[in-house]
RNA sequence: CGGGGCGUGGCUCAGCCUGGUAGAGCGCUCGGUUCGGGACCGAGAGGUCGGAGGUUCGAAUCCUCUCGCCCCGACCA
């Protein structure tokens, strides 16, 4: 390809909006170009990894017996209504209504579209397993998209749906998949985990996030220097640290005391092991908080949430623990109508209509302190136990780097930023029973399918893979996705010996089989060129030039370890071949973890 | 949704406070000199100053409304 007819504008400088990495470099580089909030174009360049990378989902998950189909993007708001789905999925769900009036929306997952596809196709347990998948433009109206590719609100999924006859086997494809994209990322040659991750009220059953490790990926997540349970931070089981009791084991009366000006301590307060204040012992300090939790029925209730004092609370066990559906902190003045005190003095004790949790490292715990409902005053002496009945013990905080992993007890937390690029999870039921996807079993009974569902970020990924590898000068594509594999520079095109011999490697390295784009730019300094070759980023560059060529050499010189090596232009085929050889072997032996 | 910021040529931005001929650098076109890490000289093309309304003799600039974009927040009871 002659890079005079491609279309690509390089910047000097990073478009203002660009905040991350990989939106900065992929702009920089003419790949992507936005054209409103979280929707970009993808230009050649990046649609060539994107391709790419597609093509390596296709062919790892087409080895487990996969079958690619194409679903629509516009989706009716009846097979949504079926589900149920049409009223609880949220704004993120972009409806509009044809010229008739009839609803809409553009379709931002597509169980309810696949599920009446094999309902209508498929009757018979003979016919089962099914594992269906798609590569296609999803769309969801996030409240926020930022971080360029990585959250947009249009965006190039995979996503994979299979269909089975009982939950074992279901299970059976689960990890199946797991594995496959084990293979997908480890041939990217990206850092990432398997992570497990929470799978929201519904279902209850288990599901791994795949993460790709970048320091602006948002979210968190641990993972044992030992074992290797990696979570994320969402889900990960705390350990159970267990306070001393205060005052040498006399469990206290529960009283209250005047603490004017105690407020939002209750950090300070916790470390701060024998001090007072006001004459309360703040060694043992307990933390409060409010919930609203609304249910599928559409009935909600009220969450309390009884956490030590330095201890974090994570709002998602709390969710899942009380089966919610959505749940969101009380408003400041609700709670404090509710509880009669305000922020900074409200408590546990004595609320009704309240379901209380406990977290776990409390168990056993009395003599704690805690918000008296009533302003200015704090409780001494609480014993969950005793003054809060009808209580749960539970893990409902943040596990924190460092501590201990409680599944093998011997190792520690390490924490790690991931970009979330794949998750498998089993759906169970929800859509086959809500929408009647059936099959008939060997006694020819009418049977739900068990479903599960395998998403994989398209460009998410491919962002992700950017925002991995760069350095100052630009992008390192890893081989298997860059757009091109060699650059070709051709330093001096008016020159004719220069020109013949450049534009015969080219010929020579597509004859090959390798990639070349071959930068014939007349006019443009050297230079140039090269600061355009390091920001493009290919894994290889190959030179021609007037100064080499009068000593009969060209040159290739690796992208990532900047090795340059010079030898005679009849060589570069075997040279390029090597350098392709010796990088994706790098490649697999840094692949995976 | 709450708070803050920004909309001026393809890109980065100045001009606005204090109203009076729309600017710079990069990029683009043409000519010339250069030519191994973003060269230089000269000549050009390219802008309803996001949009609407208002104030004024006169608005990129002041006022009102509106649209778009960006950032922060939306867990410490």
């Amino acid at each position: 390809m002659k890079q005079s007819k491609l279309l690509i504008q390089t910047l000097r400088e990073t478009p203002k909006d660009a905040d991350v990495v990989s939106q900065q470099l992929m702009m920089r580089a003419g790949m992507i170009m936005k054209l409103a909030a979280g929707v970009y174009d993808y230009l050649p360049l990046a649609f060539r990894s994107i391709r790419k990378f597609e093509q390596i989902v296709r062919e790892e998950l087409e080895r487990d017996g996969c079958q690619e189909l194409l679903m629509p993007t516009v989706q009716p708001a009846e097979l949504w209504q079926e589900s149920g789905r049409w009223s609880f999925y949220g704004k993120e769900l972009l409806r509009f209504q044809d010229r008739k009036g009839a609803d809409f929306c553009l379709g931002p997952t597509h169980e309810e579209v696949i599920t009446d596809i094999v309902r209508r196709n498929v009757r018979s347990y003979k016919q089962l397993p099914m594992n269906l998948f798609q590569i296609q433009g999803k769309f969801r109206d996030e409240i926020r998209p930022r971080f360029g590719l990585m959250r947009g609100r249009e965006f190039i999924m995979k996503d994979g749906y299979s269909f089975h006859v009982d939950d074992a086997d279901a299970d059976r494809e689960y990890w199946v998949m797991f594995n496959a994209y084990k293979r997908i990322f480890g041939r990217l040659g990206v850092k990432f985990r398997p992570v497990e991750a929470d799978s929201g009220a519904i279902g209850g059953s288990f599901t791994h996030e795949f993460h790709v490790l970048a320091g602006s990926g948002e979210d968190a997540i641990l993972s044992c220097d030992s074992c290797d349970y990696t979570s994320n931070i969402e889900k990960t089981e705390a350990p159970c640290l267990p306070v001393g009791n205060h005052g040498d084991g006399f469990k206290l009366k529960r009283d209250h005391f005047c603490t004017p000006g105690v407020i939002g301590q209750v950090e300070q307060a916790a470390g701060m092991k024998d001090a007072t204040h006001n004459g309360m012992p703040l060694a043992q300090t307990s933390k409060f908080f409010l919930y609203r939790a609304t249910f599928a029925d559409e009935s909600s209730k009220l969450v309390g949430a009884v956490l030590r004092g330095d201890h974090e609370v994570n709002p998602v066990k709390v969710k899942n623990l009380v089966g919610a559906l959505d749940m969101e902190m009380m408003p400041l003045e609700e709670a404090e109508a509710f509880t009669g005190a305000k922020s900074g003095f409200m408590g546990p004790v004595d609320l009704k209509g309240v379901q209380m949790l406990v977290d776990k490292s409390l168990q056993g715990a009395f003599n704690l302190t805690c918000g008296a409902n009533k302003t200015d005053y704090h409780h001494f002496g609480l014993d969950p136990a005793r003054d809060l009945p009808g209580c749960t013990l539970a893990d409902i905080r943040m596990a924190v780097e460092g501590e201990v992993c409680p599944r093998c007890g011997k190792g520690h937390y390490q924490a790690f930023r991931g970009i979330e690029v794949g998750q498998v999870f089993k759906l169970g039921i929800k859509y086959s029973k809500s929408m009647g996807c059936t099959y008939l079993d060997e006694q020819g009974k009418d049977q739900p399918m068990v479903m599960g569902c395998y998403g994989i970020g398209i460009t998410r990924t491919v962002a992700a893979v950017v925002e991995q590898n760069y350095d100052k000068d630009g992008i390192q594509w890893p081989w298997p996705v860059a757009p091109y594999h060699v650059h070709l520079l051709n330093l001096d095109p008016s020159n004719p010996e220069v020109n013949e011999v450049a534009t015969r490697l080219e010929q020579e390295l597509e004859a090959a089989g390798f990639e070349v784009l071959h930068d014939e730019r007349e006019g443009m300094s050297p230079g140039a060129k090269f600061k355009d070759a390091d920001l493009l980023g290919f894994p290889l560059r190959a030179t021609v030039g007037a100064k080499g060529l009068k000593d009969g050499v060209v040159e290739l010189r690796d992208r990532r370890t900047k090795e340059v090596r010079k030898f005679k232009p009849e060589e570069m085929v075997a040279e390029v071949s090597a350098a392709r050889d010796r990088i994706l072997q790098e490649l697999r032996e840094a692949g995976g973890r």
